[in-house]
DNA sequence: CGGGCGGCCTGGAGGC
DNA sequence: TGCCTCCAGGCCGCCC
């Protein structure tokens, strides 16, 4: 579900609620997310610490605190965090929560249990097997056309599944890719080894613009999606191309259409997209 | 090695 | 109403 602009939506959100916060306890009811949570290494590294800087990285969320440590999540495909009065009774699908001192706890639900919660020391974040593959971060200096344009070399993958590689840029899921190349006017299935420069550079831009977009309009809310106080995104409604299959292109009065790539869905528009 | 595919899960939508 | 199949925003390991 979340991709960078969720998580950046859901960081923002977040960081004035909880920053100077101290987590008191944790809870985990249901510890089998994609991988095992570590009941005892989370409580005896997070409770008693203050949470210092609330990050992101690719589709992680951090949370730095105190003694060194860095609380990771990662909401998966239908992953949702907020923060709530104690009192508030556990949701549907709540597996794990950390109660603050100031009488609130940040929960995580998660349906489909596709998320991660790990913790670590903050110096080990780079090497961890995690993170340590992941490439460029869009929306940070060094990203641009000349950059994707190097990536690309000696590779012939479609477009489309390029940009959705994390170890290239991070944080671009199915609902960008789509969007971006839409804006960029590529089709989807053309071999990053038959891009030129220009097109790379504008492909860079739209990357760019609709991330942020994205991130200005609070994210793309289909199902799951909110941040930190339970606000859902308004993006969905400045989606051209994604979920819009036989649907009219604004631009050119086309038909949007639906293929398979790599076992995922694409929507691009014929008329447009070259 | 790059790239495609299946599997991990649950729930919602749509067909019959 | 129910039951079935398909599909879903991520990611990883396996295979060719």
């Amino acid at each position: 579900m979340p991709e960078l602009p969720e998580v950046e939506v859901l960081r923002r959100s977040l960081e004035p609620l909880i920053i100077g916060d101290t987590i008191a306890r944790v809870e985990v009811w249901n510890a089998s997310l994609r991988e095992p949570v570590d009941r005892r290494k989370l409580e005896r590294l997070t409770s008693g610490r203050t949470i210092r800087s609330v990050r992101r990285r690719a589709k992680y969320l951090l949370a730095d605190l105190d003694g060194g440590t860095t609380l990771v999540t990662h909401l998966g495909m239908s992953g949702r965090m907020t923060l709530v009065a104690d009192g508030v009774p556990r949701e549907l699908h709540e597996h794990v929560a950390f109660f603050l001192d100031s009488g609130r706890r940040l929960r995580l639900r998660d349906p489909r249990r596709f998320g991660l919660v790990l913790v670590m020391g903050t110096d080990e974040l780079d090497e961890d097997r995690h993170f340590r593959h992941l490439g460029i971060e869009p929306l940070g200096n060094g990203f641009g056309g000349r950059e994707l344009e190097s990536l690309a070399r000696r590779r012939r993958a479609p477009v489309k599944s390029f940009l959705m590689d994390a170890r290239v840029l991070v944080g671009v899921g199915n609902i960008y890719a789509s969007e971006a190349l839409y804006r960029a006017g590529i089709h989807p299935t053309r071999s990053v080894s038959r891009i030129s420069s220009v097109r790379w550079q504008r492909l860079a831009d739209s990357i760019r613009q609709t991330l942020s977009q994205a991130v200005q309009e609070g994210g793309t809310t289909l199902n799951d999606f909110a941040d930190g106080r339970g606000r859902e995104g308004m993006f969905q409604v400045s989606l051209a191309t994604y979920d819009r299959e036989g649907e009219t292109c604004g631009r050119c009065g086309g038909t949007i259409r639906r293929i398979v790539q790599s076992g995922r869905s694409t929507y691009y528009c014929p008329g447009c997209q070259r």
